[in-house]
RNA sequence: GCCCCCAUCGUCUAGUGGCCUAGGACACCACCCUUUCAAGGUGGCGGCACGGGUUCGAAUCCCGUUGGGGGUGCCA
């Protein structure tokens, strides 16, 4: 048995899809633990051609996803253009054993003709006229009595009655390849063993799998993964729904968190957590354990598994993978001192705290303005309450003698509390308020020892001129 | 219209005739922890679409119904 050959075949559209992304996962875990081949092949179109970007960026967000094409069970990318005249050759042998007949007749004609004989779609009306190759005549396949049987990976036999397939095209009056056709001639060139695709492609596997057939070759191993739908039930599409790879990586989601809920949609790893790093995705997934049903794809869910891959995350490799997001944020705010290990000393209290990576600035950008983005709201609340400004000025007297260590700080304050006969949780507001710029945050005490002492007190001082405390 | 696929908590799933008074995860609710918010811990809510078979026994097999979805181009 020759190794498996599996082939990925999006057409550029300037976005990666999700259900592509998933899709694409499957064939490379399977063609990895086979020691097979991962094929990419772009159906490429004439627009597609004129932008190569599209074909880049199709490029780039596979590496995202952990598909690299350096990897060497990593082969192509092929374009499907390229290979028209194979495509043409391929409908010429068919046309010549018979197995294809050409057909004059226009779509109205063909309309027209249904109509009066109250059928639909294409009756075979040409099958023997033995016509020859002319201008404005399609190559027909004849699709020949019987039944096909689709031997199909995730959902076993499926049977099609033949008599319900029309004789399909297979060349246009122009003379150009059908999809269909070059599909499966492009298939057969790259000795394609296994298509793994979306169901919503099961109906024309049929066709797809007559032509190989007529080709003098066995079909290829078919598996018909389910859809993904948005809430509504439908299948997602780039017009309804957030359908683009891209924007969430951009939102500041990780790939291995993308990639583990992605296949978690339809299919679940053995043993009790569906949290598992790729390794053991690549070592258990199956076909033949591949769900039938659509699956939803849950926002919330993907939310999940992000900010549990976000939480075991070292503070370093947080504070890498938020680079992007915090390099914008310093971009949009120029009077921004940054102080890189201050972020990362300070990253085990964002990391819980932020579902994407791009959340991560907004946590602690009090640490680096040199104003705090205030609340107003929240800070005429926590000033507004009985004592509030007496508490922060003796919160300052009690910051200007404690040593600047976070237990510290809080021994300090939770006698000023205690003073003022206040609870913790009562007593951080106006502080925090007044420091952070909002009512809520990370961990006051370790935030007030990475701001520093001066800072800290500066802030509290500026405080009760620049509000009016009721 | 015709063809095809699908059907377990709200959602993603485990389950392949007895281990199921159906397990887990997300979401939701409650409690605990707690300096806020998170995170974490504990518990709760909640499901085999329906009707017939087959069988000693059915979420699991068969048939039907209903309900969803997809396909059906000289688009890709």
């Amino acid at each position: 048995m020759d190794a498996p050959r599996f082939r990925f075949a999006p057409s550029p559209t300037g976005s990666f899809h999700i259900g592509g992304a998933r899709t694409a996962l499957m064939n490379w875990a399977l063609a990895k633990r086979l020691g097979g081949t991962f094929i990419l092949r772009i159906e490429d179109t004439d627009e597609a051609r004129n932008r190569p970007e599209w074909t880049e960026g199709i490029i780039e967000a596979l590496a995202w996803l952990g598909i690299s094409s350096d990897d060497p069970a990593f082969e192509g990318p092929y374009f499907q253009s390229q290979y028209a005249q194979q495509h043409i050759d391929a409908a010429q042998r068919l046309f010549e054993t018979g197995h294809a007949y050409y057909c004059d007749l226009t779509s109205e004609q063909i309309q027209d003709r249904a109509k009066a004989e109250g059928s639909q779609g294409y009756g075979g009306w040409s099958r023997d006229a033995g016509l020859g190759p002319g201008p404005g005549r399609v190559l027909r396949f004849r699709v020949p009595a019987g039944t096909t049987t689709v031997h199909d990976a995730v959902r076993g036999e499926v049977q099609f009655d033949n008599a319900t397939i029309e004789d399909f095209v297979l060349l246009r009056g122009n003379g150009s390849p059908m999809f269909l056709l070059a599909n499966v001639v492009d298939d057969l060139t790259m000795r394609v063993s296994h298509v793994i695709r979306a169901e919503e492609h099961l109906p024309n596997t049929p066709k797809q799998q007559m032509i190989w057939e007529a080709l003098g070759h066995a079909a290829p191993t078919w598996a018909h993964v389910p859809v993904l739908v948005n809430e509504q039930r439908k299948k997602i599409s780039k017009r309804r729904d957030k359908v683009a790879l891209e924007s969430y990586r951009d939102e500041g989601y990780l790939a291995p968190a993308m990639v583990n809920y992605l296949m978690t949609l339809g299919w679940s790893p053995r043993g009790g957590t569906e949290i598992v790093p790729w390794q053991v995705i690549e070592d258990e997934f199956r076909l033949e354990d591949v769900n039938h049903s659509p699956a939803f794809f849950d926002l919330k869910k993907l939310a999940a598994f992000n900010g549990e891959y976000i939480r075991a995350l070292s503070p370093d490799e947080f504070a890498t993978a938020a680079e992007p997001w915090l390099a914008q944020w310093r971009a949009t705010h120029p009077t921004a001192v940054w102080d890189q290990q201050r972020f990362v000393a300070m990253a085990p209290f964002v990391q819980p705290r932020a579902t994407t990576l791009a959340e991560a600035p907004g946590v602690v950008d009090f640490l680096f303005l040199p104003q705090p983005e205030f609340d107003e709201a929240g800070l005429a609340k926590a000033l507004a309450t009985e004592g509030a400004a007496a508490l922060v000025a003796d919160s300052i007297e009690a910051f200007g003698t404690c040593p600047w260590q976070a237990d510290a700080i809080n021994a300090a304050f939770t006698a000023v509390a205690e003073r003022h006969g206040l609870k913790m949780g009562k007593a951080q507001a106006p502080v925090r308020v007044a420091v952070t710029g909002r009512t809520v945050g990370p961990p006051l005490f370790e935030s007030l020892e990475l701001l520093g002492r001066d800072e800290t007190l500066r802030r509290l001082r500026a405080l009760p001129p620049s509000v009016h405390v009721s």
